[in-house]
RNA sequence: GCGGAUGUGGCGAAAUUGGUAGACGCGCUAGACUUAGGAUCUAGUGCCGUGAGGCUUGUAGGUUCGAGUCCUAUCAUCCGCACCA
């Protein structure tokens, strides 16, 4: 019988369709939470790098079933988005348009691969009834602050009722310890004497969803401003147009508040080393020590951020950042010029200006800092090396022991003090933290305070110095982020709208049970004229506060009518908790059932790209910590294993025409021309044969070419690139689909290599699979009806079985499928056509993650009713795979290697008389006495002489 | 500059974690069956050498009876962060 995998594969999608076989529903079964990371529904379509992962998971997940978990493995789309938007605004078609269209053909190719998704759970980020709970969670975030001391998110309230009676005063005497962006200082009759909205100023510099005054990056070309893990070396990651720096007021998520927690969070999760450590990059800790220095001639007083506190007494300049508050109050008069034109010239500078050239650049304000180790007077500078939104937006320079610092000394002619000994600053600055300190103060000096770091090591004289500052009351340890808080809005039409209305120029959230606030329909996607975003065009879009409901934009007072936010939410906003909605999508009280969530928990195994490390995988840790502090979630982490696959890269095919010419050369041949290569389509190259008949159809202009080949064939070049459509090396799942059938594709996608490399998709060698799915499919028929034997399995067959059992499962334990796939072959070639039923059929038990198809197809032709999938997944016997014999790799001296068989069961002795005894070996020993004979259980015997 | 990963045949890759390197597949060579072959089957295939034999896991050292695997340097490629004080 043939192997019809088309017939097999549109017959068993439909039986598990209607069977609704891979519907989950919450049972008294052990859970399994397997998930991908949604797809954005691009126009493209899949390509053949898309479904590495989801083939993937959806091995794991079928073989956690038949290992009895109950899986819950769903998809859904991730619709909401620049690029949708993008579309609309050239094609003029409405985005939700396109974004259907374009789900409906995701659908459509995914439902080809024969993947177990539960699709009564699926999900679209742009369907109100999910950006219900997107919008419910912001409204959440804003009504919180975040508390230092207790490490956790509380509600607002919480905090109006601390200020209402003791201010910003803490029970220490200090100030309360709660994130902040600012911090404020007032009593609680201050606080009671304030207005409702000056109160809802105060209160936002709080909230952890806040409207914030802060530095964003603003891309012109997008209209729109982008998060800093939307921005790549100055240009957006969408579309690559340049990002400037520009201060807006913003909605801001408050994540910098979960540094800390996001950090110690890493230890607890089963994650890539690489990706955990670009998170630990990206959030940045630095332990370090805030000093505060004062101003001579002044009552300015302005703290700085060092790590390297024992470098107190090498201090020679300080450094401003440009946009610091302190430039202003510490320029002097006669240098105010020099300052406000430094100042202009920084302003003009982009980001990227910034990166490629290094200059070194700067000003003096006129005035000095006094040091408070040495009471020096040192001056202040303003340079653009340092950043204001890193610590204090201002540093102490140590020219001996901080190449930047160095760098600027030498240009500016300042003072370098060494203070390692034996350290030699003449030619460079000494940056290592390792050395003996000296000159700390200088010998000769008249001691300003009492205090020496000389003869300590590095690490000592930091702590000497924190300790000092601590008790002195002139600083304090502090450990800084990198982290900065996500810029929440987009001014953009495509995404969920905020929902927030403004009266008094403070926003209020629109009550909860008027949630979803929809978004409304505009005819045109572009900003406004006025510089608002799209949603300045809708029609309605206001808020009757009284009638609590959605009116005319016209009917604006600013008494009962507001105006309704125009900005929308960023694209990680409806991703970064779509994995708890899946638990319970049909809900409409709650993002999730407590229920729902205490038996799934979380994901047990996440699969997706590495290219989200700094955006969303850490937005959605930070959003499922902020629901577990809120107590809606019971994990603080929401995925517990992560499998980052690799890309799919495209290889590309090219044809060598000659120079001037319509005549395409062979490879092998191009040298001996000048010759132009030319992309061409993989889709009409075989093994890299061109299918000449097929280019002179491809495109009119190469109707007419002609050809110099070899051997009588055309053989194209290649290269590995990007899959991309310009290149003309996409290839589509579903024409190997259509060639091979789905489980060859599952099965080939697989066998390319490891799952986490990344590799160039080459349908070489597709053939090897595909051949062997129809041997063993041959194995079972013979005349179009089943032909199995019920003999017994011989001692090598059980053998064989068994070692496949073991393999396959450990295998997939350790996401190694490529030697899952390689382990099938082997187990068919031992088997040499072994038609027993009794070997077969837990082989296609096995089978059944890779293949289902098939699987399914054998499974009920072995007589079964039910889909192979409620199968147990068979257990292997350790008495099968006992070895008769091992084979003893043995040396003499380490010289000489032979191997030798012998019994498993021998003891230490025996197997030393056997090796003595043995002919090879008294040949190998040649009359030398033995000294020693050293046996490693099992492993090998060693011969001295 | 800091950090991470990877280097094995013509190609994709294996290697029970320190024990006969190159499993399995592609490709290639030869043969069989075929009107035909982009079908199927059989055998061979790391490199050098007619040969016995020698060499071989980026390079150079080291530990070990024994190293692709561990250690130390070094080179190459890829990725992340980066005037972060």
């Amino acid at each position: 019988m043939d192997y019809k995998f088309n017939e097999i594969e549109k017959k068993w999608q439909e039986y598990w369709r209607e069977n609704k076989t891979y519907h989950v529903e919450i049972n008294d079964k052990p859970k399994c939470y397997v998930l991908d990371m949604f797809p954005y529904p691009s126009g493209a379509g899949l390509h053949v790098g898309h479904p590495l992962g989801y083939i993937a998971s959806d091995i794991y997940s079928r073989y956690k079933r038949l290992q009895g978990f109950n899986v819950l493995h769903p998809m859904g789309y991730d619709a909401y988005g620049l690029p949708a938007e993008q579309y609309a605004i050239q094609t003029g078609q409405h985005p939700a348009i396109t974004t259907t269209k374009n789900i409906a053909r995701y659908r459509e190719q995914l439902d080809k691969i024969g993947f177990c998704f539960d699709w009564d759970r699926e999900v679209k980020t742009c369907s109100p009834d999910y950006y219900k709970w997107t919008q419910w969670a912001f409204q959440q975030m804003f009504n919180s602050f975040y508390c230092n001391k207790h490490q956790k998110a509380m509600p607002i309230e919480k905090l109006i009722e601390r200020f209402e009676t003791k201010g910003t005063l803490s029970d220490d005497g200090g100030v309360i310890k709660v994130a902040c962006s600012e911090e404020l200082n007032f009593t609680a009759d201050e606080w009671n004497s304030w207005d409702e909205v000056k109160k809802q100023q105060v209160l936002m510099n709080y909230r952890i969803a806040y409207i914030g005054e802060t530095m964003v990056n603003w891309c012109p070309k997008l209209g729109t401003v982008l998060a800093n893990d939307e921005v790549v070396d100055g240009v957006s990651v969408r579309g690559g147009f340049p990002v400037v720096q520009k201060k807006m007021r913003q909605w801001c998520l408050r994540v910098s508040a979960y540094a800390q927690r996001l950090l110690d969070g890493l230890e607890t999760i089963d994650w890539s080393d690489s990706i955990k450590e670009t998170q630990k990059n990206w959030i940045g800790r630095s332990e370090g020590t805030e000093v505060e220095f004062s101003v001579k001639d002044s009552d300015v007083k302005f703290t700085i951020f060092t790590t390297r506190a024992d470098t107190m007494f090498g201090v020679t300049f300080m450094v401003l950042a440009p946009e610091s508050d302190y430039v202003a109050q510490v320029t002097t008069a006669e240098q105010k010029q020099a300052v406000g034109e430094y100042i202009d010239y920084v302003k003009k500078r982009t980001e990227r200006d910034r990166i490629s050239d290094r200059k070194v650049t700067g000003v003096f304000t006129g005035s000095y800092a006094i040091n408070p180790f040495t009471g020096e007077a040192i001056p202040i500078w303003v340079s653009e090396y340092v950043l204001s939104g890193y610590g204090t937006g201002a540093i102490m320079a140590v020219p001996a022991h901080d190449s930047r610092d160095y760098a600027f000394a030498k240009h500016f002619n300042l003072p370098i003090i060494p203070l390692i000994e034996g350290a030699d600053v003449s030619e460079e600055s000494y940056d290592a933290k390792e050395g003996i300190v000296s000159n700390s103060p200088r010998p000769g000096v008249k001691p300003y305070i009492d205090f020496s770091l000389n003869g300590l090591t590095i690490k000592e004289a930091i702590a000497a110095t924190k300790k000092y500052v601590t008790e002195n009351n002139i600083g304090r340890v502090k450990v800084n982020y990198r982290l900065r808080d996500a810029i929440f809005s987009r001014q953009r039409y495509w995404g969920e709208p905020f929902p927030v209305y403004y009266k008094e120029g403070m926003p209020y959230m629109i009550p909860a049970d008027k949630l979803p606030l929809e978004l409304p329909d505009v005819d045109k996607f572009l900003p406004t004229e006025t510089g608002e975003p799209p949603l300045g065009h809708a029609q309605k879009w206001a808020w009757d506060e009284k009638n609590a409901q959605i009116v005319d934009t016209k009917l604006i007072d600013n008494k009962t009518i507001f105006p309704l936010e125009l900005n929308t939410m960023p694209g990680f906003a409806g991703s970064s908790a779509y994995y708890l909605r899946y638990m319970d999508p049909h809900n409409d009280k709650a993002l999730v059932s407590s229920e729902a969530n205490g038996y799934w928990q979380n994901v047990d195994l996440y699969l997706g790209g590495s290219e989200h490390a700094t955006g969303h995988l850490i937005y959605s840790r930070f959003w499922n910590k902020f629901l577990f502090d809120l107590g809606v979630v019971c994990q603080e982490e929401p995925f517990k294993k992560l499998i980052n696959q690799g890309m799919i890269q495209g290889r590309s095919n090219f044809v060598y025409r000659i120079k001037d010419t319509n005549t395409f050369v062979s490879l092998g041949l191009k040298d001996q021309y000048d010759v132009t290569p030319i992309h061409v389509d993989v889709n009409i190259v075989n093994n890299d044969q061109l299918d000449i008949e097929a280019f002179k159809a491809w495109q009119p202009e190469f109707a007419t070419a002609e050809f110099i080949l070899e051997d009588g064939k055309y053989i194209c070049g290649w290269a590995v690139e990007k899959m991309s459509k310009s290149m003309f090396n996409v290839v589509n799942p579903d024409m190997i689909v259509e060639k091979y059938g789905a489980d060859t594709l599952r099965m080939y996608e697989m066998f390319l290599g490891p799952i986490e490399q990344s590799k160039p998709w080459d349908t070489k060698g597709i053939d090897g699979v595909n051949r062997f799915i129809k041997k063993l499919w041959n194995l079972f028929w013979n005349d179009g009806k089943l032909d199995l034997s019920d003999e017994q399995p011989t001692a090598e067959e059980l053998k064989t079985l068994h070692k496949t059992i073991k393999k396959i499962g450990e295998d997939i334990e350790h996401f190694s499928f490529n030697t899952s796939v390689s382990a099938f072959m082997i187990c068919l070639n031992e088997l040499k056509g072994c038609k027993k039923r009794s070997v077969l059929e837990p082989i296609v038990v096995l089978l059944a993650p890779f293949m289902p198809h098939v699987a399914e197809e054998l499974w009920h032709a072995l007589g079964h009713d039910t889909s192979v999938c409620d199968a147990a997944w068979p257990k292997y016997n350790e008495e099968y795979l006992k070895e008769s014999a091992v084979k003893y790799p043995i040396s003499f001296n380490g010289k000489v290697r032979f191997n030798l068989e012998l019994p498993t069961d021998m003891s230490k002795d025996d197997i030393e008389k056997t090796v003595l005894a043995n002919e090879q070996t008294a040949k190998q020993l040649d009359g030398k006495a033995v000294k020693k004979v050293i046996v490693v259980p099992g492993k090998i015997v060693n011969i001295v002489c």
